[in-house]
DNA sequence: ATAAAAAGGTGGTAAAAAGTGGTAAATAAT
DNA sequence: ATTATTTACCACTTTTTACCACCTTTTTAT
């Protein structure tokens, strides 16, 4: 079960470390890719084999099938980390989730999400706001 | 499983070289032809086989299958890499995609897609900006 | 409260791998 | 038969990856 927030950086390289907490659940590889609303998604292995799966047999007909798969195959990395417990961040996911320098690396129950911090903290100002609203519109989603 | 997205260029012979993570699944041999939404798809030979029967087997008595038979069978070619994993990309093949120097090979499960890096640039921003929406879409695709 | 030790995070460097340009050989065409 | 064009291989350069060492922060014990 991965949660809390935690506040990192990228070096010069793209370089930046998981919060070691994290690390135990990680250390045979993981995936990163796309997810909604500008933030990154982590996958253990065994999870990631099984939504690619998924996604990969969507019909090639469908036009938001196919973008569908653009976003989410093409922006996934296979990823391991190093000694110290570190990982590189390629290019097309820095752009997409605007990550420069300043990271969120935020435990959501089975999955991570990396956001720029920047992105986060408009997000997490916005939910404080309405999380009444939020809470209303779960009603039916058996919480 | 073909994932990740890869920005490469052609040579003045119109060489290019596929992602080493790729060649293992290509080197006996691979199609590449004309696909949907101005990109190239390559497909590993068996893959290829199960593809093209299904295509070949559409109703002659359907417009819009005979012009996509023509689309993707006419447009094939089959590939061998050469020993540094390059192979050349035919001129038919360039003109449909718009593609003059720089390519992003993009890994999409089963299949990989080639893309002018003008053109792939334009397709991601705009699946990024309604990824909420595409996901909306995808419920009841089973994920 | 202070000091020492341990753990986590950061920057740098060296080795390995991937990508690119060029050249030689082979095939095809005139 | 000679020339042009294509194909395959070789070598170099650039990028990437992994490891090492240091520094900073936190924790624990005296």
């Amino acid at each position: 079960m991965f949660i809390g927030e935690f506040h990192h950086t990228l070096d010069e390289k793209f370089r930046f470390s998981f919060p070691k907490k994290f690390r135990n659940d990680l250390e045979n590889g993981f995936v990163i890719t796309r997810g909604v609303d500008n933030c990154l998604l982590v996958y253990t292995n065994s999870e990631w084999e099984d939504f690619a799966n998924n996604v990969s047999m969507l019909p090639l007909t469908n036009k938001s099938a196919r973008d569908f798969q653009r976003h989410i195959l093409s922006g996934a990395v296979e990823i391991q980390l190093d000694k110290t417990g570190r990982a590189i961040l390629p290019e097309h996911l820095r752009n997409f989730a605007n990550i420069k320098k300043d990271i969120v690396i935020a435990g959501i129950g089975d999955k991570i999400e990396i956001w720029s911090e920047e992105e986060w903290m408009k997000r997490i100002t916005e939910i404080s706001k309405s999380s009444d609203n939020i809470a209303n519109s779960m009603e039916g989603l058996g919480i």
